[in-house]
DNA sequence: AAGGAACTCAACCGCCAGCCC
DNA sequence: AGGGCTGGCGGTTGAGTTCCT
């Protein structure tokens, strides 16, 4: 036995909707609102339509407010990022672009962003040659300090919604997911041990644009594969997936923002002898990441990669900031212009 | 100019969670 | 507790439009 249809099909209209029929609607719905009642609204209000069908076409094409036309780049931009951290959640990406309907935003990404996405795999691809692993492992710290749920419980600020791997949406200080309740170093220091090694990061996965606009914002991202980190963090998807990511980190070139981050683990390492080592170690990571991946500039948008595909990671993953990582040096290339102190975000396996 | 391919987007379908009885 | 109903959602479809040869 199959469920009771919605209504009775063979009684009610389909496809494209009249003007007469819009104007039935948007008079009644703004008359008398929908009385909660999706499937009693056709009858009453003379239309020989599925509840259903009339629900979507006031939410989609009728209620007030609703845009259509162009999405601008920065709709884009919080499209994709969204996508990167949430999926196909439409409904919550278009809370976040007011006057869009999950629906538009949804054929927008299946006709165009997908598309545009997919255009810019080839340019990493072939960068990846360019950029061959840059080994960078200082002697890690003993883990039995450390468990990967203890580190990350001593962490402060969590997420409320899951995500399948997460970006940062950022447009400087708005960014969706930068809290700034965060677990200050100093607090962290005395309850937990060192932090994990430097990542050895794959400079293929590095991503920057070259958005250049009023905020100067950029985007990074790295992966990390075989990384040390995996030890520390057995449970983390992101260790497991090979991917760690990064929020934004602001450009200043004027050139068009090639950039890139790092690490910095020089306060985590005050009280250690390490410190001056890992401080040595991070300027050459970074000149050496500097020399392979800028000599070009990088022109897209960010984005994520999972072993060259794009699709989101298929988990569930809450976000958390990782103390260690709550500020990285984020250098736009030029030596002598820009140091920008960002937050950082990695996500991991919650039980 | 014509016909086929590709694209767009409104609308439909079916699943699922939450509410109510 | 559980079954039915409804709204909400994401995936998919297909008619109309535009592009390409």
């Amino acid at each position: 036995m199959g469920r009771a249809p919605c209504c009775d099909k063979a009684n009610v209209k389909k496809g494209p909707w009249s003007p007469e029929e819009d104007a039935k609607l948007k008079e009644f719905i703004e008359k008398y609102g929908t009385g909660g009642n999706w499937i009693a609204l056709p009858q009453k209000a003379g239309l020989k339509r599925c509840g259903k069908s009339c629900r979507l076409r006031w939410l989609n094409y009728l209620r007030p407010n609703i845009r259509h036309g162009e999405f601008s780049e920065e709709e884009d931009r919080i499209i994709f990022s969204l996508y990167a951290s949430i999926g196909s959640r439409w409904s919550v990406i278009a809370a976040q672009l007011p006057g869009r309907t999950d629906n538009d935003i949804k054929n927008y990404w299946n006709t165009k962003l997908k598309k545009k996405l997919l255009t810019m795999l080839p340019y990493f691809q072939e960068k990846s040659s360019f950029f061959p692993p840059i080994p960078f492992q200082p002697q890690p710290p003993s883990k039995d300090h450390l468990t990967s749920h203890q580190f990350l419980n001593n962490s402060s600020s969590f997420y409320t919604f899951s995500t399948p791997n997460f970006m940062n949406v950022d447009n400087t200080s708005n960014s969706l997911f930068v809290h700034e309740e965060h677990t200050n170093v100093t607090d962290l220091q005395s309850s937990v041990p060192p932090p994990p090694p430097p990542l050895q990061l794959h400079a293929n996965s590095l991503m920057c644009n070259n958005n250049t606009d009023v905020n100067d914002n950029c985007y990074s991202s790295y992966s990390m594969c075989n990384s040390p980190m995996q030890e520390y963090y057995p449970n983390s998807s992101a260790m497991k997936e090979g991917m760690f990511m990064f929020g934004s980190g602001a450009c200043s070139s004027s050139e068009g923002g090639s950039c890139m981050g790092k690490i910095n683990y020089g306060d985590y390492y005050k009280d250690h002898e390490e410190k001056q080592k890992y401080q040595i170690k991070q300027e050459e990571y970074q000149l050496a990441l500097h020399d392979h991946a800028l000599g070009g500039q990088v022109q897209s948008q960010s984005f994520m990669l999972k072993n060259n595909h794009v699709t989101p990671l298929q988990n569930d993953l809450e976000e958390v900031k990782l103390p260690n990582f709550s500020n990285y040096l984020f250098h736009d290339g030029d030596e002598n212009k820009t140091t920008h102190y960002q937050k950082g975000m990695c996500s991991y396996d919650h039980y």
